[in-house]
Order: structure tokens, then C-alpha cells, then sequence
DNA sequence: AATCTTTAGCTCAGATCTGAGCTAATTAAC
DNA sequence: GTTAATTAGCTCAGATCTGAGCTAAAGATT
């Protein structure tokens, strides 16, 4: 079973290896709430079960390329720009042996998931209002909602909406609210303007048929201005 | 070995796996430079080139645990808290075959090394006086000491001394010195002290035989009083 | 059409932060 | 000893940040 220790030997590559999957925490902003995907597990383990999309790694394949192929095929959907997060490696993490998850986050504004929520092995949880579903995830998925969500949280502090939830062009005020549901507290008006207009561009354009005086339209900039 | 769990597939198990490595950047502070430990390749591969300590993982094994051990068998000393950095993937990166490095940071004094210094199989190198030398590491492990030293300014600016390379008490000077070391620029001296000093415990004594007014010592404390 | 509600954009006093500069306390050099 | 150099700790004016509050501009309601 164990290759010797000591004496010269014939490659390093015959260590026993782990299984890798990847585990992704697709986030998105549904009804001014923070959700992540979730899909219910088929035929190999855990039948029925809500679970985040997730697959082994095949031969050979990037992590991202194993990510999106997950995507596309448990839940129906082109992710993005995944990101890793984390490794787990409690060995006694999967029953089923050896495995290694790589936890990855995406995020995807809700008209790209809104074909997949169609079927009914799709779904969203609500970070905030649906604790309970969260914690009773399966394999420590709990534990990559959380880091997930921490990562989305501290992005957004830095920069007007990085997972480019929004359609642009948007004005201040749907920017402010998306921001404020990501971070789950309101966020001062003045404050959040003065942070975020030197990462904006203005389209000159004005908005118009909402309520309320009409405010400037911006697009997002590079930091560099 | 395993069994099979229930009827469809043999078992999800017999994808093909990656081997999986870990690689540490161990980072220090030595001469007023910014250092990280590197170690002279044995006779497994690469022969006598320099490279980030480094291991496969054993089966079952913990990252955490194989970043430890490969510390103490490659370098000789005693890792304390690592960190897991970033999982490098490129099926490319290591002509050995397909093998997946899951890099690390550790912080250790000066101190912990100096017995393993004595060795010519180790050595450190200053980051910022040496750049050639660590633009010239194998296996992209350039790579893993950027991300290493990005996450140790980060944690720097954050609270004194996270990483513990000074022995308690120390003064602010101390403090700020090192502070500076890792941040390669100079910190001002007021606002260093007006963000440092809540999250210090003060000793009540004061430092003694050192050049200039003797200063209060301090010890680090937890974040919240 | 008058009034209410909502949102935009600005202003300004007060709060907070910054860092140069001052005085103090010690060692080093002469 | 006397003077120079170094570092500590504080102070205060100026810079910056904050957010309540004001006026403006639109749709909604009556």
C-alpha cells in the first residue's frame, strides 16, 4: 500500500493521492436578499439532498475549468470568474474516502440563473433569512457559504459592485442597495457616494420614469482613473 | 480499500487523481530585510537548485500537518501557524506530472532558524534585496512568495505584530521598526502609535539601557479589551 | 392643480485625523 | 562635565471626514 521511505525511489508521483472535487458557493442578489445556489444531489451520494454544485476534477483539468463544467452541468448555468477560496481536507470530511475540496465563489446576477431555477433540482437560500437551510448543508458546505459570503462582503467594501450584478448603466441609489443588502447593514448616503464616484464614469445620461428627482446614470470605471 | 457505496457507478473514486504537494513560504525578518527560507532540491528532482520547502502529501494526512513535517524534514525547524495561500493548478507547472501545490505561508523569528542557517542546504533570501534570486525559483514558486508576502503586509496593517517575530515586551520603536521592514516603506510615528497602542497591553515597565529616553514595554493583547 | 412622498445633490458645523514641532530623558562622544 | 545625538511622549493648528439638514425635482395621491 505505502511506497518505502527511505531508499531512492522510483517517482515521488507514487504517493497515494486524494480525490479533488471542487465545491462552488454561487452568490447572487434575489428580492434584496444574498443568496447562494444550491442543487439537489443526484444518483451518486447523498440522493436528494440540497448540496452546492460541486464535481471531482478529471484528468488533467484546470480548477476553474472544473468549476464551470459544474456549473453548466448540475445547475444549468455559465458561471463567471470563479475564485478559490479554500482547501478542506479533513479526511473525514466524505464517507465515501479520501477527499479533497477546493471551494471556489461565483457570482452571477440572478437573470443568468433564472432559466436554471426553472427545475425543480435548482434552488436559492437566503444567506440571511434562511440559516437553517445553510447550516444543515452536507459536507461542510456551510463552512464555504460563510467563507464565500465574507469574501463577497469584503469585495464589495472596496469597489462599486465587482461581481458586476448590476446592468449598467445604474444610478447611485440602486448601487447603494445593492451594497447595503451585501453587506446586510445600511450604509451612509454621503459616505457611499464619496467613496464610490471616483470609481464611477458618468454616462451624462440621467435616469428616468422612477420615483423621485431624476439622478446622473454611471458605468463602472477602472480604479485608475 | 473502498467498496462501493451504492449501485449506478463503481465509484466516484476511480476518477484519476492529482498528486498533491505542499509548498511554504516560511518568512522572516533578518538584518532589517524581509527574508523567506529556501532549501537546496535533494535527489528527487531539480537537483541542488534552491526552491521553497516543499512535500507530498502522505495519505490522510492533513495540509497543515504535511506543511509541518516537510519544515521539519527539508529545513529543519519548527513551523508554527501555516497558512493556507492559494492552490496552484497549471497542469504544466511540474514535469513530473500532474501535481497540484497547495502553497502555504508560515512566520517564524529569526531565532526559530538560526540552528537550521548553520546548514548549507538552507538559506534565506531578502525579499526586496534579492529579487533575482526569487525570480528565479522553480516551479512558480515566485509566484507563492508574492502572494505570501502580500498576505504578511496585509496582516501588518492590521495589528502589531501578528506573526509574532518579536519577543515580548517591546517598545513602540521596536514595533514600529519591524512594522516597517515588512511594509518596505516608513510608517509615521504618531498615527502608528494613535492604531497601535488599543491593541497593546502596557507592561508598566520601561525598556532600559537602550540609546535615547527610555519608552514603556508592551505586550500584544487581543483585539477586543 | 395642489399636496404628499420619494430621491438627488449640496452645504456646513462639528468630529476626527494628521503630522510637524515642542519638551523631556537618556546614552554617546568629546 | 559638556555637548551632541537619539528617542519618547505630548500638543495643537490645519486638513479631512461625517452626516444632519436643506433645497430641488420628479412621480403619486387627492
Amino acid at each position: 500500500m505505502k511506497t518505502s521511505k527511505d531508499a531512492p525511489r522510483a517517482s515521488l508521483l507514487d504517493y497515494p493521492r486524494p480525490s479533488v472535487a471542487v465545491d462552488t458557493a454561487v452568490l447572487t442578489v434575489a428580492d434584496g436578499s444574498l443568496c447562494v445556489l444550491l442543487v439537489r444531489r443526484g444518483e451518486d451520494h447523498r440522493h436528494g439532498r440540497w448540496a452546492l454544485p460541486g464535481s471531482f476534477l478529471r484528468e488533467r483539468e484546470r480548477l476553474a475549468d472544473a468549476v464551470l463544467r459544474s456549473l453548466r452541468e448540475k445547475a444549468g448555468i455559465s458561471g463567471r470568474v470563479p475564485r478559490q477560496l479554500h482547501v478542506f481536507d479533513d479526511p473525514a470530511r466524505d464517507d465515501r474516502g479520501w477527499v479533497l475540496s477546493v471551494a471556489h465563489v461565483d457570482v452571477v446576477p440572478l437573470a443568468g440563473l433564472e432559466g436554471a431555477l426553472k427545475s425543480d433540482g435548482v434552488r436559492l437560500a437566503s444567506v440571511a433569512e434562511e440559516p437553517e437551510v445553510i447550516a444543515g448543508l452536507p459536507y461542510g458546505h456551510a463552512e464555504i457559504v460563510a467563507k464565500a459570503v465574507e469574501w463577497l462582503q469584503a469585495a464589495y467594501v472596496e469597489a462599486p459592485d465587482p461581481g458586476a450584478l448590476l446592468d449598467e448603466p445604474f444610478t447611485l441609489k440602486e448601487l447603494r442597495d445593492l451594497h447595503e443588502v451585501v453587506a446586510g447593514t445600511s450604509l451612509m448616503r454621503d459616505t457611499f457616494r464619496r467613496f464610490m464616484e471616483p470609481q464611477l464614469a458618468g454616462t451624462g445620461q440621467m435616469s428616468d420614469g422612477t420615483r423621485g428627482r431624476p439622478s446622473r446614470l454611471w458605468v463602472r470605471a477602472g480604479r485608475a482613473e
